[in-house]
DNA sequence: GCCAATTACATAACTAGTTATGCAATAATA
DNA sequence: TATTATTGCATAACTAGTTATGTAATTGGC
């Protein structure tokens, strides 16, 4: 399989398909080398019946880790084979209470002897090779418990365009982005109205003259999110969060993060000890952002903004 | 899973079908994430076409892994997904010649992209486990390609069956065995002759006062097979191996050669040099033994069976 | 140079699972 | 107590592979 080493992890899949066809179609002939008159797929019921005495067929399922239609399946095969009878006594007339058979009980002694030889057989093989097969699918399935496949996927992207993010103070050949990426959500959700104007036709002098600062997200070189600190005229707040806007291509990134880190470190730098924002319930995201920012609701401020209907607030004296 | 614990590694296949559905269905989701227009299972094929460049049906599953047909579907998908198309020039009509669309090559690209971040999340699972995942399965295509798990298993079962067999001395008890064993497999291939019933049916006086011994094999004390040493009256030879027989439901597990090895035994013991045998070429597995125990074809003796058609000999000191 | 064997692929039918859905029987609730 | 929700199972339709088989195109042997 010189494949797999050229298609790397990826493949796992079809590696593992592939393995298991090869060891499940070597059990048929197996099962045929002893004479136990068993379909390889009915091992994992038969043994929980034979285990349990009787069972219904949910949780069968649910003990085997099949769906109930499968069992349900292998169910009618095995009692057309008379290994197995159905409808034992039962209140619950939902319920199909399956239990092995006198012939199905002779055919689990054989089988026992099969158990032993073959156990004997893959603890040879395992003492052979010097990984654990049997160990490691045990620890994958743990792990995978703690954390899916996908999760893991997701997180490592994140971190991967993470560190492809460049954050970098504002220039003028940004302007252009810095306008057009807070254009695009507030046309999108709302009208831009003339305080917005205000501040995106002119960031120099509006923001940057008084003191404020921009930062602009960049990936490969291209901006593709902006934000910045507007100082404020005011006895409670020493600059406000504002601007803040992420291409939508480049959203769930974690850019508005790295932009909010950013920011918050450089008001601090400032001297800052509270800041300011105002936003719109409608913008999940970019709540759920300053609330992992640390900024906490507060009520009752005066606003230039139609679309306001969210004040929040971040002392930096606390971390 | 706790299953797996209680069934032991009979159910490595069952175990293996599940786990492989749980990580081929993270990973369609996966695919789906990073927005790549491929279905998982046209992987293996779209990876080759993309190393190789262009390629044949038949040569694409030969390297993959999988069945001429199985490769077939997956091209007509593909194809019909734009991503491939076949029928290249080829000077072999026969020949379906199929490669990338540039709609290929660009999702070549992406999917490069993706593979990274799964490659590095496969392997920092397989670090945080102690037994290797990857390396194991390697490990096991190897070592299966090597000896097959039916195989094994054979072998295993041979042992243990031969574990379970014990040969002892003759005793009057097994006079019935001793007969019948022989007269089955005698009227069963020909017809029982008058020296057959001498020996048969007096073994005492027969083979054992003449200096003779009669070895039985038992299992779980019950006699399943037989062979004798007959002192011979000749210059050449001091014993026959004769009457050697076993119960043909017990056949295959290797009791002929216990018999065979322990009446080599005792001839060396009884200061034997050279032993005879006579047999017929219809008895194939019966000459398959008396070779594998030593002996050699020789010619031209004199021989009161009718059925005999090879006589064979073995020189004790060889070994 | 023709007929048989082989090769390359397609198609059909099967396998061992799955999800979606429907239908009784039972439990919960107003 | 009547209605609604839930449970337990069966059935149908789908998936991703397989083997068996059929059909051209090519190759090989006499």
């Amino acid at each position: 399989m010189n494949l797999f080493e050229k298609t790397g992890k990826m493949a796992l899949g079809s590696r593992l398909r592939l393995f298991t066809a090869r060891i499940t179609e070597d059990a048929a002939k197996i099962y045929e080398l002893y004479d136990v008159d068993l379909v390889p797929k009915w091992f994992p019921v038969f043994f929980v019946l034979s285990e349990d005495g009787e069972n219904t067929v949910t949780e069968i399922a649910s003990q085997i880790g099949h769906s109930q239609p499968s069992v349900s399946k292998i169910v009618k095969e095995m009692t057309a084979g008379g290994l197995v009878k159905e409808n034992m006594k039962s209140s619950d007339k939902r319920r199909t209470v399956v239990a092995l058979t006198k012939k199905g009980r002779a055919i689990s002694e054989r089988l026992r002897i099969q158990c032993l030889d073959v156990d004997a057989v893959i603890d040879s093989i395992i003492s052979e090779a010097r990984s654990n097969l049997w160990e490691a699918l045990e620890e994958w399935e743990y792990l995978l418990d703690q954390k899916s496949l996908l999760n893991r996927v997701q997180e490592q992207r994140k971190q991967r365009e993470g560190r492809e993010i460049e954050i970098v103070e504002y220039h003028e050949k940004y302007q252009e982005a810095f306008k057009a990426l807070n254009e695009e959500w507030i046309s999108k959700y709302f009208v831009i109205e003339d305080t917005d104007r205000k501040a995106l036709d002119n960031p120099k002098s509006y923001i940057l003259d008084n003191g404020g600062r921009i930062f602009v997200a960049l990936y490969k070189g291209q901006p593709v999110g902006v934000c910045s600190l507007i100082k404020m005229n005011d006895p409670d707040y020493d600059y406000e969060l504002a601007k803040m806007a992420v291409s939508p291509a480049m959203q769930g990134k974690n850019i508005g993060w790295l932009l909010g880190q950013t920011a918050l470190a450089a008001a601090r730098e400032l001297g800052a000890s509270k800041l300011y924002l105002e936003s719109n319930t409608l913008l999940k995201p970019a709540i759920n952002l300053y609330h992992k920012l640390g900024f906490k609701k507060v009520f009752g401020r005066a606003t230039p903004y139609a679309r306001a209907n969210i004040q929040m607030e971040l002392s930096l004296g606390e971390d």
